[in-house]
DNA sequence: AAAGTAATCCGAAACGTTTCGCGAAACGTT
DNA sequence: AACGTTTCGCGAAACGTTTCGGATTACTTT
């Protein structure tokens, strides 16, 4: 309630005057003066008004975060949470405040990320977004600084993940238990990670001599009910594959799920592996075995880069993450091996 | 880039007019004439600055989170994430963003919650704040729309559940089950619902005339390591309990893992119930019986509420919300009884 | 003692909005 | 024709800061 102007009254000194002595600001103020004042703004329970701060300098210190496409109900699942995990901490400790911009829905159109220049955020980081983007093309023209997860854009600085040497990890993995008949439940096409991993699947399974078979590959999305339906859809094929890789761990507890339905035991009947490895997998039962994605490394990675970014200092270069296979018990050599 | 100004002077007409016709503006202003700005404003691609206009109106339709305190790991851990996809969604449908306020570490003074007051948000919900805390009294004192989850302060508008009778659910099942020798890894004490949780066992414990010892109360933090080291300390006793009761479902998958490292059985050597129902205890082997807390229900309340507060629309009171057991595999007769 | 430099502090402009007061024009009513 | 009532539109103040230019004073140097 207090403002600048009641501290310069109280303190008989200009606003300016108490202005440097608040920020020790660009110009000095004698030491005797600065105690009133602070003497002064500490009796009025003065507070800085930020707004009006940022108004005329610019910058916030606020960090803008837009969230996965919602048609994925990634909002609710694990690859959102776990990357706002990484950057919240991240940004604990790089003293900037968090910003999730629910508004924006989509990264279509330059109005649709307006929401995000309006003087609110010095920057932004985006988790999962559309592959191409006006939106984002408007950003790099105006040269807003901002990040991308899991996502690309020719001019923007983007993290993501070797999806296609992910997945081929998977499929050696069962190939090497001895599986040949291998489905995926796939990912969204026209999300950068289900893309790749879709056809990452397909080009290992061809480069191991192994028949891809269309009935055996079911699309669904990330979530896991959508992963529930498909494998049903999977499991009661007259002719079922043995193991199934899953586009992420979400599909794959959904696919756990049919499984415990129709009474198909896994890993004895049927192999599953999933995609990200999120912290809960690990204590699924039975746990699952699954592709590496460093959740805490990309988002504390990116979160770093973007302040580097916005402060202007040398701009880093976009960076693919590796990945890595971890075992677990939801694989096993097939069944007619036994 | 372009303001309201450029604007004005292109459309030659005043700011003022500017303003009307952007906004439908407490004015009116004639079709013609707007369909005219409204053109400038499309070709100058003008976007409104938040900040001059929060500064005027003194609304910014940002709503500020602060996060759980620091040292239980909550950030990281399912409460947290729980709750904010549950405002997060529900701010999306009341069209106002998040802010994280990272840089809030305690309630414990007034000048540590300033950030909430520097004009960017215009209510608070707090996330399981410390049980007395000088600046949320302070926030009374000024006027300062928000409401505490999980968390409980005289004046303000507090959500949290009935911990005592969630406990109670908890050791009734197990003493039905025929349990008598019954243990709890405890919460943080100064944490209400470690607390009350805490407390509630104890009664619990005594109302159905079994003994309390306090060997068999260790405490832990919310996390799951720290749940793993209380839980082996339990597990190593001479004369072990044969069912365990967790401060929360974290606390029991850390007393999991010691489980299995120290070859305990789950649930026939030892029946184990969680506290929360957090979504993936569900799916961890074997199957958490454990207490639920609504957070979906909750969080979506405390974010109905602190808007109404906001609008001056009749302030709610604080409520208590009921838990309820979901018995899972994790519980089972004792095997004396076998 | 004069000149130059440094310290101190004030006033005012700026940031980009919203909104109030007021005058001018346009319209309808007696 | 005189009067009231809308409609329209401009200018200016306000929100709470930061920061620049310049005026005054004090200190140092020649």
């Amino acid at each position: 309630m207090a403002t600048i102007k009641d501290i310069a009254r109280e303190a008989k000194v200009s606003v300016s005057t108490v202005s440097y002595a608040l920020n020790d600001g660009p110009r000095s103020v004698p030491a005797e003066v600065k105690v009133r004042i602070l003497e002064v703004a500490s009796k009025l329970h003065y507070r800085p008004n930020r707004l009006a701060r940022s108004l005329i300098t610019r910058k916030s210190n606020v960090i803008g975060i837009v969230p996965p496409r919602v048609e994925f109900n990634m909002v609710a699942g694990p690859y959102f949470v776990n990357m706002l995990n990484g950057i919240v901490n991240a940004y604990e400790d790089l003293e900037q405040d968090v910003l999730i911009l629910t508004q924006i829905k989509s990264t279509e159109s330059r109005e649709a990320i307006y929401p995000l220049l309006d003087g609110r955020c010095d920057g932004a980081i985006f988790l999962a977004p559309y592959q191409e983007s006006v939106g984002i093309n408007y950003l790099n023209e105006i040269g807003f600084p901002h990040v991308i997860l899991n996502g690309r854009n020719a001019k923007s600085v983007c993290f993501d993940i070797d999806n296609r040497t992910g997945m081929k990890l998977g499929v050696e993995h069962l190939a090497a238990l001895g599986h040949k008949k291998i489905g995926m439940i796939q990912g969204p096409e026209d999300h950068i990670d289900g893309f790749e991993r879709n056809s990452g699947f397909i080009e290992s399974m061809k480069n191991l001599g192994l028949e891809v078979r269309p009935d055996w590959l079911v699309m669904a999305g990330f979530d896991r009910c959508s992963g529930e339906l498909a494998g049903r859809r999977l499991l009661l094929l007259k002719d079922r594959p043995t193991a199934i890789c899953c586009a992420n761990d979400e599909t794959a507890l959904g696919l756990y799920t049919a499984c415990v339905e129709l009474g198909v035991k896994v890993p004895e009947e049927i192999s599953i592996v999933g995609f990200d490895n999120a912290p809960n997998s690990a204590s699924s039962e039975p746990a699952l075995t699954t592709i590496q994605q460093p959740f805490e490394e990309m988002s504390g990675h990116a979160s770093k880069t973007l302040m580097a970014l916005i402060d202007g200092r040398l701009a880093q270069q976009s960076r693919r993450f590796d990945t890595s296979l971890v075992v677990r018990q939801s694989t096993a050599r097939p069944m007619e091996d036994k």
